[in-house]
DNA sequence: GCCGTTTTCGGCCCGACTGTTTTCAGTCG
């Protein structure tokens, strides 16, 4: 069983107690163990067999055993109960926006509400708002919010950075402009540069927030907005993207920059900390519990030095042990952009890409790199963008004349080769052979067992031309998920034999994941960046392919296109 | 339900907004 998978059942059993009236903290509890799990790189399953699940924070004796139940027979016996008592229609009744568990409850004990049907009916009935508390309003919301209910039973759609960072930037220059604006700044989950996003987040400070609120309100991107006030304002945009601009004077820069950058795991975690040695964060500043002194900071330095803290970079806030580290001054020096010599996985003409060789070398030399790998899809490659052996060949001889031409940049003959389903690859040991660089691949056949991926992919490993695995969890952020891959086993197999992994830096793969990137290196696995560019546009995604790198806490030494082409330690 | 160089029991982050209320509960981020 995956870790998303023993996430979801942990959190559906939190709102289960939720809905049931447990206690605030035990709910909390469960959706902090969800959230550990899902963050987590190796198997919990095989932790909970192995018995050092408990090892995890915030997960104890009572949530191994729900955990070592949910693996061994598929359910948990206290969500199955509880789901006896409580029709499943209420779970969905409870992602309305403001419908909180406290008043589906009402809804199901006062009104015998069980789902979305019922609810619907009672609120047309105007039933809603003869129980004491709710009114015509809130029932105005409820059929509001079971119309999108059904429009989007997923709820809100989250989109990927790449949807989200272009808007970000704009609207966050168009504050910039405004003569009463004094700082503006990207925050969130846009600015911890996670893979997807379902708001836009903005702060600024200002001597007159309210006349700020109200120009960015009219920027054209916007269609609605919420009401402008001293605090902020809500805005809608055209590209149906959500933003949230909050305002503070510019005394409280740092304190508003650190509140609203996140994340919500962070803060908490930062808050309680603080409040053990007598201090209140919040976005108004640090707050003195005996004094009732409030400090204020102009920059986020300021704010994490005062509670005892190194600066922690935006992608490091995700809990994940970053203020352990950083009160121990062991945050690791991350990689950063002007480090990358190099891009090792870029498709042309010859396959599916929409440049020639000689258009990616001009753009990557444009972009100061010192080498460029050309890896065209193989033999076996559908949709007609396959490259026969021959036609391989002719290329590697091209790509050797265009060298020879002694360009600043080096071009890397190399190919992108299919790891068929029984793990053998689609050229011959003898054509791999003439290549600089082999990456492999799985592009098909991903329905197969955890078993069966795993032994493919470490075949290909262990293949003495293989020199890296491209976008190993084959994953398209919100549209496919992973396939089933045991981690440790090919981590291992890629740290004896020395293949790299590839952080994919396209923004819907971001392939190895933050968490897995983190992994690897605690294998010993070399870390490649790369874009997976099909168009001299697309060599800009090692930006994407940085953020993960730096959200997986690697730097410079980690990765191998930090280096010059010649010290690379290649397998073959 | 978890956790402890203040605690093995009694704590467990902070504030804004909304809709319904004359002082607040619920929800959200």
């Amino acid at each position: 069983m995956t870790n998303a998978r023993i996430a979801d059942a942990l959190e559906e059993l939190s709102v289960l107690y939720q809905l049931d009236g447990a206690d605030r903290y035990r709910v909390l509890a469960y959706t902090n163990s969800a959230r550990t799990i899902r963050n987590h790189g190796s198997s919990v399953e095989e932790m909970a067999r192995a018995g050092t699940v408990t090892e995890l924070p915030g997960i104890g004796e009572t949530l191994e055993e729900k955990i070592l139940a949910l693996v061994e027979t598929g359910e948990i016996p206290a969500a199955a109960e509880l789901k006896e008592k409580l029709p499943s229609g209420l779970i969905e009744i409870n992602r309305i926006p403001g419908v909180g568990p406290k008043t589906v409850r009402r809804l199901h004990d006062e009104l015998d509400v069980t789902g979305p049907e019922d609810l619907r009916a009672a609120a047309e009935a105007g039933q809603v708002r003869s129980l004491k508390g709710l009114g015509p309003k809130i029932e105005e919301n409820i059929l509001e919010g079971l119309d999108r209910l059904e429009a989007e039973p997923e709820g809100p759609e989250r989109k990927t950075l790449d949807r989200m960072l272009p808007l970000a930037e704009e609207l966050v220059g168009a504050l910039r402009g405004h003569p009463d604006c004094d700082r503006a700044e990207i925050a969130g989950s846009v600015r911890r540069m996670a893979d997807t996003c379902e708001d836009i987040d903005l702060i600024a400070t200002s001597h007159s927030p309210k006349k700020l609120a109200t120009f960015i309100a009219g920027h054209e991107s916007v269609s609605s907005s919420g009401n402008a006030s001293e605090n902020g304002i809500r805005l809608e945009t055209q590209s149906d993207i959500g933003v949230d601009l909050r305002l503070a004077r510019p005394e409280a820069f740092g304190n508003l920059l650190q509140h609203f950058t996140g994340s919500a795991a962070h803060n908490t975690r930062l808050r309680e900390a603080a409040v053990a040695e007598g201090l209140h964060v919040s976005e108004h500043g640090i707050k003195d519990g005996k004094t009732g002194e409030n400090d204020r900071f102009r920059t986020e330095e300021e704010v994490y030095e005062r509670l005892g803290y190194s600066y922690i970079e935006p992608t490091l806030r995700e809990d994940r042990g970053e203020l352990e580290a950083a009160r121990e001054g062991k945050l690791p020096d991350l990689v950063e952009r002007r480090q990358v010599r190099g891009d090792l996985h870029c498709h042309t003409t010859l396959s599916d890409g929409r440049n020639t060789f000689e258009e990616m070398a001009a753009a990557a030399q444009e972009l100061g790199y010192e080498y460029l790998a050309i890896t065209d899809h193989s033999a076996s490659h559908g949709f007609g963008d396959n490259v026969e052996a021959g036609r391989l060949l002719e290329q590697i001889e091209e790509i050797r004349q265009f060298n020879e031409k002694g360009g600043e940049l080096r071009l890397l003959a190399g190919s992108e080769v299919n790891i068929h389903p029984d793990g053998t690859l689609d050229y011959e040991d003898d054509v791999l052979a003439e290549l600089d660089w082999v990456i492999a691949s799985i592009h098909t056949g991903f329905s197969r067992s955890e078993a069966t991926m795993t032994a493919r992919m470490i075949a290909a490993i262990e293949h003495p031309e293989v020199d890296c695995i491209g976008h190993a969890s084959g994953r398209l952020l919100t549209r496919r998920d992973p396939y089933p891959l045991d981690y440790e086993a090919v981590f291992e197999a890629a740290a004896r034999s020395g293949t790299a992994f590839e952080i994919n830096g396209n923004p819907k793969r971001r392939d190895l994941s933050d968490v897995h990137a983190r992994m690897a290196r605690e294998y010993g696995v070399k870390i490649v960046l790369n874009t997976d560019a099909h168009s001299t546009a697309g060599l800009e995604y090692m930006a994407y392919a940085i953020a993960t790198a730096r959200r997986g806490w690697l730097g410079a030494d980690d990765i191998l296109n930090t280096a010059p082409w010649w010290k690379q330690p290649l397998s073959k």
